[in-house]
DNA sequence: AGGTACTGTGGGAGCGCTCCCACGAGTGAT
DNA sequence: ATCACTCGTGGGAGCGCTCCCACAGTACCT
């Protein structure tokens, strides 16, 4: 190839010590270019430029890690099989946003997946090692001890879905609160009487705020909120069929479900069928996360919408924030540390 | 925590001078602990790990590939969209393959896509960078520039899918021809006579040879092979209509189809039952590829499995081989650098 | 005129590791 | 006893960068 020519005398990549002597100039200034540093003069950093273009000369990533302590990647890790992970659209949308955030940044973005135990284990090791700079969590139940060892690593980090209301890490989230209320206006404009709500699995914050969102919309709606209506599940199609079976047993007269997510409100569907009900004319269903199954199911299931592509793009935004901040944590501002991001309500033929 | 106490004076991770300094030894003698030479006492040995163990030393590993030139880490480089990625179960299936394989190795994997032109100027860079010691590539097309890049860098890389029989860079690929044959033989097996083919895209070199299949597969069985009968598509459902519509106009009489995907295939069967053919009682449908829309389709559709997990466990093993072997090109063995692996027909109720 | 401040620049020190040479001690052949 | 090895070990040199201190030059005050 053309380009070929203009290497070291040595053969191997040209270092920066090289780029300094052709430009005529010393090596602490090349660095200053190479890094984008303000104080350099116009005709310095030109001949510079040339130099490097010439040279066809590419930063030692390894010896800029050992000088500056940093590696210019983050990992993001999924806590999950790798199976689940292309099962959900979820996190596509995610590392769409994370990719998109991140295209103008020299950052490298790694994807682990830490299902199994000794994948964990493996994780473990790559964090201690620092390899990264940071670390994007999706997906973490709330007894997952990987938000601590990072804590405890002082490895900056952003979860998505805080696991309490006084999370420590920084965190990404959709409105659950809102975004449950707004099922339920929605089921209360239509007017449905009987609301019923078969949450998702209670250790999870998210689940909870979804419950409150749907007590506050009846409570403000002059309603009181009936226990009897009210049913755990666990996200799972299986926990959707149980619960809707335990609801329809008590309250026979609801004619509207709130389901903790898609997937339950597809149990749930199933269990309506067998049980002669109609949707929506008998009973009006509502899901949650919009994904793939909503549309298409039969009905199409109306369903809370969360900005995914979005949160990935946040949790970039506040991880870069993190890692540049790196002052002694207490130091730090809490606020904007938690980001809340809209949901919205996409209204099909379910309800 | 508990093992927090051990520490380096500094605060900071331990060194290998520290964990030296501990152990009584020298630098040099922790450092071949560390990477299992043999050339060590076992009472040594043991200090040296207690010392590790104690202080909980973790390699830094950007002293150690900025000392070693290595990185310890190799790219799964996709390039295609993200989206596409996640939508087809090839890629996960591979991702499990070549996971599995490289779990009991200190390698780290990263995953790239290179489907927009910015990241593909990324990854140019990236790999100029040498941030890995290695590159998988998986579909790639025949005009892709991304090989000779990797030749001219001198990366190790291994290729799914070579793209053409004097492939340079090694490969790993499923018996295409094989394949085709067993398609073909079972579609003779079951009396069909007027066999057509819908071809991929046949600037990829195994779409090419499962025509070769086809026809070598038509020609032992005493048939001549009928040029009317044999179409080209692009692995596309809307390539696969095009094609069948022109079949069907051709030869009317045709009674089975052989596609080049599943995909073709499914394009293929919309047009067979537009113009009223049963299948399989009118025409014989086989696609390729047996992926979930195989198993999902109406009826059933009979295809060509790959052992796509496989190919990738033998894609991280010839990687790790040319890694090892980092001699100059031409010493080395041609053999073995090929891998074809053998493909299974899944019979289904559409043949 | 001397002081003070800032700007742009060069280059030493050092990041934590691997590689390799040197060296003492042990072993066996001569 | 001497030589020739081998084995296990210590530690110097060096990988290519960043960080930071020192210094020359210029500009602007007093």
């Amino acid at each position: 190839m053309a380009s070929h020519g203009a290497r070291g005398r040595s053969g191997g990549r040209p270092t920066l010590e090289e780029v300094a002597a052709r430009a005529g100039v010393g090596r602490g200034t090349v660095s200053r270019v190479i890094n984008g540093s303000p104080r350099v003069s116009g005709a310095t950093r030109a001949a510079v430029e040339a130099a490097v273009a010439e040279l066809g000369y590419v930063p030692n990533t390894a010896a800029r890690a050992l000088a500056a302590n940093r590696t210019d990647a983050i990992a993001l890790v999924v806590p999950e099989p790798e199976t689940r992970f292309f099962a959900e659209p979820y996190f596509s949308d995610m590392l769409k946003g994370v990719g998109a955030e991140l295209s103008d940044t020299e950052m490298q973005l790694l994807l682990i997946f830490a299902g199994s135990d000794k994948e964990r284990r493996r994780l473990a090791q790559y964090l201690a090692a620092h390899r990264v700079d940071g670390v994007l969590l999706v997906s973490v139940h709330a007894d997952d001890p990987l938000p601590d060892l990072l804590a405890q690593l002082e490895i900056p980090a952003v979860i998505s879905g805080p696991r309490s209301a006084t999370e420590a890490l920084a965190s990404v989230d959709s409105d659950n609160y809102g975004g449950a209320r707004s099922a339920v206006e929605h089921l209360l404009a239509r007017g449905r009487r009987e609301i019923a709500h078969i949450t998702g699995r209670l250790d999870v914050y998210g689940a909870q705020r979804r419950v409150d969102g749907y007590r506050d919309a009846l409570t403000e709606a002059g309603r009181t909120v009936d226990e009897q209506l009210v049913e755990p599940g666990d996200f799972t199609e299986e926990g959707g069929r149980r619960a809707m079976t335990a609801l329809l047993a008590r309250r026979p007269s609801l004619d509207a479900v709130f389901a903790g997510s898609d997937v339950t409100a597809a149990g749930a569907r199933q269990v309506l069928r067998e049980a002669g009900r109609r949707i929506p004319e008998d009973v009006a269903l509502v899901g949650y996360d919009d994904s793939a199954i909503a549309r298409h199911m039969d009905p199409p299931l109306t369903s809370v919408r969360q900005p995914i592509e979005e949160m990935g793009r946040s949790m970039i935004d506040l991880l870069l924030t993190e890692i540049a901040d790196r002052r002694p944590a207490a130091s730090r501002e809490l606020e904007r540390r938690h980001v809340v991001l809209a949901t919205e309500l996409v209204e099909r033929t379910s309800s």
